[in-house]
DNA sequence: AGAGTCAATGACACCATGTCATTGACAATG
DNA sequence: CATTGTCAATGACATGGTGTCATTGACTCT
């Protein structure tokens, strides 16, 4: 490669920075407010730009948050990318308590920006399907976990592996927004004992 | 009980018909267009009434779902009353599996109206809260047939009842949704035996 | 017949959105 | 340096939905 003369374009520069503010601005509107009552107006008064400077960096409001929403998203597609390759019950057992566990921790350590994620899938239409990659992504990894498991003689072979990794991965994200919400109290290593062990060993004796 | 007069107040009966237009209109509306996308505007000219008078019979747009999202919610709270004492464990598997069949059969039968459910509840408080009394009711009736099945020693006892209804409630409303939405599509019958055997037997051998 | 009640109405004030013509600072060119 | 081009920034505006309220007029009661 070649010296790139790495201009600085200082009106570029400037660019960037107000989007930077406007970003930050977002943030803190959408915490404060929640996603539906938060306006363009709040922001931009916020990031003291004009109105219109928002819609040139952004499509909408649920642009803003989508990109707000990156960090978190990678940090979710890296928990899906845990390896599994047990070869006991209770080496699978480690292993699916420690994907549980680092993905309700992430609920609440993330919990203000997902408690307006939460809110803002209800009603925008890109949200929803930005989080819907997200689960897919799960999913579809956790179905080739159970494949594995059933190759391997681990697993019961009398379940279709794509409706086993949708339910158990429905169940962890519903805990994942009650976690986030924080209505009742939950203390996070209780759920996911009690997640963990009933998808392995099931409800009921023998 | 003494004869009432049974009065018949003409002026009262041309208001509850105002109400009634008000209600089809509203769910011919809600259906075609979705929760968020429908008007009052819309809903007023349908029942030929005049603006104004929608807000005489409701509070806004979620009052007047809520009260078509009545019949349905009755049939829920009957699913969720279902009689629950096996002696086995395969009796217990039984009741379940009708349980969770019945639950998700509805998902196909009222389709359209929960459809626009779905999306009320990521839009509007109210519908929301109305939603979660449901949802409560299940888990805790749920939670009770847990305990019943630990103390009759068909159950473990090494995990929570409420923790484990939660979770259980949750893959199931979930599919609920799937179903109503039918992106996949998916067989009902598959997704409760799924289901049930996952929540009874667990996933691993032994 | 007259007084009272109440369902119905639509004009109105309010508010948020997204657009667009305009501005002015900076960049590129000769 | 002068001239021309580019592009981020701006806010006034058109649009569209909401909920309110003063007014109307049909019905009820005495």
């Amino acid at each position: 490669m070649t010296k790139e003369p790495d201009r600085l374009p200082a009106r570029k520069l400037k660019s960037l920075q107000t989007r930077m503010k406007l970003l930050a601005a977002g943030s803190d509107i959408f915490i404060k407010e929640g996603f539906q009552k938060a306006t363009i107006s709040q922001i931009i008064k916020k990031a003291e730009t004009g109105y219109g400077t928002a819609y040139v960096h952004f499509k909408n409001k649920d642009d803003i948050l989508i990109v707000l929403m990156d960090d978190v998203m990678n940090r979710f597609y890296d928990i899906a990318e845990f390896s599994f390759e047990p070869n006991t019950k209770v080496e699978a057992y480690g292993i699916i308590e420690k994907q549980v566990s680092a993905f309700l921790e992430m609920a609440n350590e993330e919990r203000k920006i997902l408690k307006v994620v939460e809110e803002a899938i209800g009603v925008s239409e890109e949200v929803r399907k930005k989080w819907q990659t997200i689960r897919e992504r799960f999913i579809e990894r956790i179905s080739r976990d159970v494949a594995f498991a059933q190759k391997n003689g681990l697993a019961r072979r009398d379940v279709d592996c794509t409706l086993v990794a949708r339910g158990w991965f429905y169940a962890n994200e519903m805990y994942l927004w009650d976690i986030v919400r924080n209505d009742r109290d939950l203390l996070v290593n209780d759920v996911v004992h009690n997640l963990t062990a009933m998808y392995t060993g099931g409800l009921y004796i023998q």
